[in-house]
DNA sequence: GTCTCCATATAGTTT
DNA sequence: AAACTATTTGGAGAC
């Protein structure tokens, strides 16, 4: 059968486009490289200019665009539909669109310098990730005394007025403990939703109720510490993963 | 000259891996189609099984991996080094390391179904962006009356014990105003950090200042309203970009 | 080099 | 459908 090719190389704009076009109807998984310009318009608007750039289509309609620098895709959209049209003059235009939240990017080719596709037979197998928040509360959940001597962890999730508390529990004295886990360096922004935590804890369980606040976490920023000591609250240093340490 | 491929289709495991290798002493922009599983280690640990995914190798060593659904890759490293090695059997190699922070990531390929390369003659131009935080800034310092009727701004980025505030100002009356900006619906976390700089400026100032706080975003959440009512905060709507709007 | 904040879209969970 | 939290990681800019 005259079938659909492999992989192009300089194609023709009315190639690279029926090329795309048919990636697209497969569910092919496809890469183009080549010279574009970008526009963006959704919650923000932008706009780069004509740089060799790497594009992917994925089956589920993922657009992705990628400049030679940087790890992070210079645009990206999960669309809906996909456009693609060429002039004879070179230019391969893809638009992509999107509903709720409302958003389109146009890459436009003044030349696809390389064209592949394969069909994806074998999805995502499960991908294991350890060294994560979860993991450090299952830490926690599991041996308490890590946290302290004499803490005992009571709930984990525990709402509140303010959101739910990584972990809720009573320390040797019979206290009630607020515990925020981090899996990473903590900063500021930790010590202030401990607070919050705690504070909703606080007017929660009576209006004398002193609650203690512990942040857990590999180790924290000195602004961190600080804001710590004015609200009162306490560092727990304690990694995620003892064998990641 | 013998030269370099521009495409490879089904390539053997020696001509795949002798193809990275000649991409990433270039410094060309790579793309490899195929069969892969991943391991991660760094900050986490991640391990994702056989499936067919995009690897994308840019000029300046960062390698990304991309599975087939999804606009976030499923792991990135700009790396220091590449090293690419190969077996007769069909697997091919790729080790990427970073030191500081040590990272290292490893795609084996048991198939390389596609590989294309070229080489990077334009690099990006100017992008440019808007409906950002910056853009709201902007916004409020060339018309500080859109947060207030009288408020007046007498510095960005102000420096606290607490951290650079957004804006800083005075309202009609004289009063000291911080106002924390957020280009997106503003969550618990803007409010705290606006807490914070307000408690700062206040010991800063003077032990007797009263020092507003304003949060300035297109909308907040409810759990947002609530925790600047509890601070004696106030929530102003405004869009980084009317155009957008 | 360190610290802080920004960017930025998911993912997953719960209401 | 909306709200909330977590995740990733580089870059900018200050110190």
């Amino acid at each position: 059968m005259p079938g659909t090719p492999d992989a192009l190389v300089d194609p023709a704009p009315a190639e690279a486009a029926a090329f795309v076009r048919d990636a697209r109807d497969r569910g092919a998984f496809c890469t183009l490289l080549g010279r574009c310009h970008v526009t963006y318009d959704g919650r923000t608007h932008s706009h780069a200019g004509p740089a060799d750039r790497l594009v992917a289509l994925k089956p589920d309609r993922t657009l992705l665009v990628h400049a030679a620098d940087g790890p992070t895709p210079q645009n990206r959209l999960a669309a809906d539909a996909l456009d693609v049209t060429h002039d004879d003059d070179g230019a391969v235009r893809l638009i992509v669109t999107r509903k709720s939240p409302d958003a389109e990017l146009v890459v436009v080719f003044e030349r696809v310098a390389r064209a592949t596709a394969i069909p994806v037979e074998k999805r995502d197998a499960d991908v294991e990730v350890s060294g994560t928040e979860a993991d450090l509360k299952e830490r926690v959940l599991a041996d308490p005394e890590l946290v302290e001597e004499g803490f005992s962890a009571l709930a984990a999730e525990r709402d509140t007025p303010a959101g739910p508390v990584d972990v809720f529990g009573r320390d040797r004295d019979g206290r009630p403990v607020a515990v925020e886990l981090k899996a990473v360096r903590a900063g500021p922004d930790a010590a202030s939703q401990l607070a919050r935590y705690v504070d909703a804890l606080e007017r929660d369980l009576h209006a004398d109720a002193d609650v203690r606040g512990i942040l857990v976490a590999p180790s924290c920023t000195p602004r961190t510490r600080r804001v710590l000591a004015r609200d009162g609250n306490e560092f727990v240093s304690l990694v995620p993963d003892p064998a990641l340490d």
